[in-house]
DNA sequence: GTGGTCTAGACCACG
DNA sequence: GTGGTCTAGACCACC
């Protein structure tokens, strides 16, 4: 349960922490059944207000990612890691859209949009190539 | 002085109609001296309300790339080309590096992340090469 | 018919403008009777719009200070020097009284206000003492 | 903070209550780290729009003199009294520069405008010496 | 017509 | 409760 948040995006704290959790349950780092840290915990972990936290674990609960027994915490739904893998899938090809996108605004030409993608995923360690 | 924007967006409109700016000046399509479309002929346009367009002009002021004179009108600045391609340039290279990384959380190797890259980009129509 | 005007200053252009001629007129820099400069020369000199220096011309008619004939010019009305003299000295005084004010508000002391006064008398040449 | 706005003055008020928050932090009256009032209640105690307010603290913000956190509320920066006292101080100086030119334009001697500049004082309660 | 400022009041995310 | 953003509509000085 460890993952970036960055206060001064324009995107919610909670939709960030949203986000990191249906990753985490996406690649098994957060197995089905597994016991997520408390609200306190986590809130304290990502230097956040608790209330910010709870908010995120309804939200997953009424999403079917989480659920929640009181004065036990919260728990990964079972069928939790499909959804999250599909959802997590959208999400990353909506981010690259979006970045493709901003490119092409930009006046860059494809070639150049690949270049600096092969150097993102370089930079990221993944090896992906981009010609 | 055409760009999408998006309401529903969490980037807020007035951010989303300075960087349309700043991509048309980059890009050439809007040239230094050339003069902008009045905040309220702007707002209309963009369905969008003249103080939102105000902001961004006085914005863009302040960031040098806008020289506004009250009673005739807002002007692109003389040096403002240069200053918007490297800023254009920046931004598109951060939504890269952001989207790239959440690919890595969402667990896809490198050559997933390049593959949906590739679609994206001939989506875009821009037929830069992602193998 | 040459002060100095600051566009950037919140305080109106054509209140700018009408101070200037009231102190020529104060000074006798401009003597009854004499002419001015036409709307449109001082508008050139001044890089300020014809239709703002109109409008001065005819706020100072308003207040006495000039008697325009159409066709002929605006000249200095018979009675403006006294007039201006007391205007112009009056308007120092609460300009004065607003920098001291300012000073004081910035928690700086008696001694410091008139220093930085007594630098400013002697930076214009003038050669008041402040001690 | 309490500050004296002037609302028929030229000067806007949001520079009017900028100011008024650089002195207070120029003088100590309000430290570093110290919280200042809400937007809502500082716009009602100044008689004014909570708009106005929330422009200023940005604007502060952006300045470095305020640090804002959403939620919590906006805070004197670290460096702020710094930076002020030598806004505030620049802010007297020009003040002051323009008054005395304003004298001078107005065919004032350097003796007259310093008596001038010595009632002000004296009307001020600092007892500063103008001679 | 232009931009600049201000008011009034709404919604949102966060503490 | 906090600040941030947006809408709607007003007035002003200037072109």
């Amino acid at each position: 349960m460890n993952f970036p948040i960055d206060p001064k995006s324009t995107v919610p704290l909670s939709d960030q922490i949203a986000e990191g959790i249906r990753f985490a349950v996406a690649t098994g780092r957060l197995a089905p059944g597994e016991r997520l840290p408390g609200v306190r915990v986590l809130a304290r972990d990502l230097l956040v207000n608790p209330n910010t936290v709870a908010k995120v674990y309804r939200d997953l609960e009424r999403e079917g990612v989480l659920r929640t027994r009181p004065g036990s915490g919260a728990f990964v739904a079972s069928r939790a890691a499909e959804r999250c893998r599909r959802a997590s899938h959208a999400s990353v090809v909506s981010a690259l859209r979006a970045a493709v996108a901003r490119g092409v605004a930009a006046g860059l030409s494809g070639e150049e949009i690949a270049r600096v993608a092969h150097a993102c995923l370089e930079e990221a360690g993944v090896h992906g190539h981009v010609q």
